[in-house]
DNA sequence: CTGTTAGCGCGTTCAT
DNA sequence: ATGAACGCGCTAACAG
């Protein structure tokens, strides 16, 4: 910088403001500023300016996979809202386990970013510790957390299986079982399996039709060895709400391969609306949460609150609700 | 971390010996150190470590994006491995554009990253003069580039495509379309376009058999409508080779809709051996590669060419080619 | 609109 | 095995 200050006739600190967006300089000095720095072929380098602005333009996000096609939508809507500000996303992924999230957090705070994104409401003791001592806002997103550390964008994967299930109700279905993971791991997939279980008691519909499987992500081989057995076991079945499109879109293919209608010979659901779920044959009924709006408005959230840091305000922890909706569609 | 020292009773140094690996400090006053640390909830401040030490820790990632398993996969693999070095991935996604790619190179070294993976070998010729300018290793995946940078780990996708092709004629089949994306933004797409090309014309098949449909990545919905433009067209035809398992998964889909057999009435095969395409049905013929190994070997040669940095000798360039595999299956 | 001074929190380097 | 002095490259704060 000093060498493009040199070459401008100014000093490092105008070639500073000069690099900034809101810099308070001339034309025309900063005109011969970017063609020195063309010249030199200059790249300012911001972990200087980190440590002296004390803002590293870092800003943390945490989900259970990036394989995942609904956090990946997440994490680009965070990014989007993220990037027009100048700030970076620093991607971490937890493998849906909490003391690998921990130490993930761990790791972040290393880097002393400016906020900090999670998905999910559960963390080990230690984590939710040194999230509450970074001292930098933090948005816990996928799920409405009863004790929310800071701010919240979620709605309840509970209330959104119940609708689910009282929707295959509604159209007559009265035998509806239940595919999942086997573990606690994945909370959001046990707060589907929770809202099920609800439902069916609401209902008074037969209940401990379900199957449990492996630990989360339960994927499409999963989908496809649950409804065997669901439908050995309960012959009489009509209906089977799987805790993801992908274990849904599994079972349906399974079914197709044994000769088994969908939805003739039983109606299946998903959860996601994953784009599998809008072009599979048939297509898939599923409850569509918008994920790049979670993203979105997480990275809103965030941004607001680095805001009124920045001006010295106290920010309100917020919590955003999205929505969901129960999609039908031909698969039931 | 003044605070530490004073607690345990020992310089700033010594705190910062016994939070590195390779620091060497004796057992006893380490152990005060980290009680010292774990009292105070310290937390070591990397920034300022990068600013002092001149390695930032960080290695940027730049894939297409991050919303295909294929190079979700590929990262995955990058961080399994840079990860055991205490490294971080920087992740960008070009969005298939050459423009956003260089932006987002740009954006990156302001980062100063201690090397860099890039996917594809196309680059703006800007973009090209920044990375070889920046200093550090460079990786480019996925393909075969003709000039490479530094490093390469990929494969020939048109040799791969080319394969298939020939694999599909083996069979039997003779009226062979093809499915892609329109535009050249997508240069593994182009290549495999490419190899298809070469393969008709050495096998004397009829030419001439392909759509092409709008912005890569061309998806699921663009599969289904291209296969119902291909078989309007042609008539005759007997098998389609897509782009990605994604399009022939569409295509897949919207034969089953319209009651045209796959493979009876028509074979279809794909390209990277996404999960749907194991669990389909049909099960999609495609061309297997390992996308994880992609992204591991990424990382050890970054990590190879780093460790040759700080011995100061000078690295290498290595070119790695990674195996591809046609996989038969039940859609053709 | 521009410059000066000081310092961000560490690790390097050298000394002991 | 440990410590002291110094500086990494930039920006905050203030002055002009």
């Amino acid at each position: 910088m000093a060498e493009v200050a040199a070459r401008a006739g100014v000093s490092t600190m105008t070639v500073s403001r000069a690099l900034k967006r809101d810099g308070a300089v001339s034309e025309e000095t900063r005109r011969r500023i970017l063609a020195a720095v063309e010249e030199l072929g200059y790249v300012l380098d911001l972990s200087a300016g980190a440590l002296s602005s004390k803002r590293t333009g870092f800003v943390a996000v945490l989900v259970p996979s990036i394989n995942n096609s609904n956090f990946a939508d997440t994490a680009r809507g965070i990014t989007e809202v993220i990037d027009d500000q100048g700030l970076q996303v620093l991607l971490g992924a937890t493998d849906y386990d909490i003391e690998k999230e921990e130490h993930l957090v761990q790791t972040m705070l290393t880097r002393r970013p400016d906020g900090i994104i999670v998905t999910d409401g559960r963390h080990t003791p230690r984590a939710r510790r040194m999230l509450q001592a970074a001292g930098i806002p933090v948005v816990e997103i996928w799920d409405l957390p009863a004790e929310p550390i800071d701010h919240v964008v979620g709605f309840s994967n509970a209330e959104a299986s119940r609708a689910l299930v009282h929707r295959l109700y509604q159209k007559g279905y009265r035998k509806i079982g239940f595919i999942g993971g086997a573990s606690r791991r994945d909370s959001r997939g046990a707060d589907r399996r929770l809202g099920y279980l609800r439902a069916i008691e609401e209902l008074g519909l037969p209940v401990g039709r379900t199957i449990a499987f492996g630990d989360p992500p339960i994927s499409v081989e999963q989908g496809g060895q649950a409804i065997v057995h669901l439908i050995e076991q309960w012959p009489d079945m009509d209906a089977a709400v799987c805790v993801s499109d992908l274990s849904a879109f599994g079972a349906i293919m399974e079914c197709h391969r044994r000769g088994w209608a969908v939805p003739g010979r039983i109606g299946i659901a998903g959860f996601g609306d994953f784009e599998v779920s809008r072009w599979a044959w048939p297509r898939i009924t599923t409850v569509a949460v918008n994920c790049r709006t979670i993203g979105l408005e997480a990275g809103r959230i965030l941004l607001g609150a680095l805001d009124d840091v920045q001006r010295k305000r106290t920010p309100m922890p917020a919590t955003l609700i999205v929505p969901f909706e129960v999609i039908e569609r031909e698969s039931t």
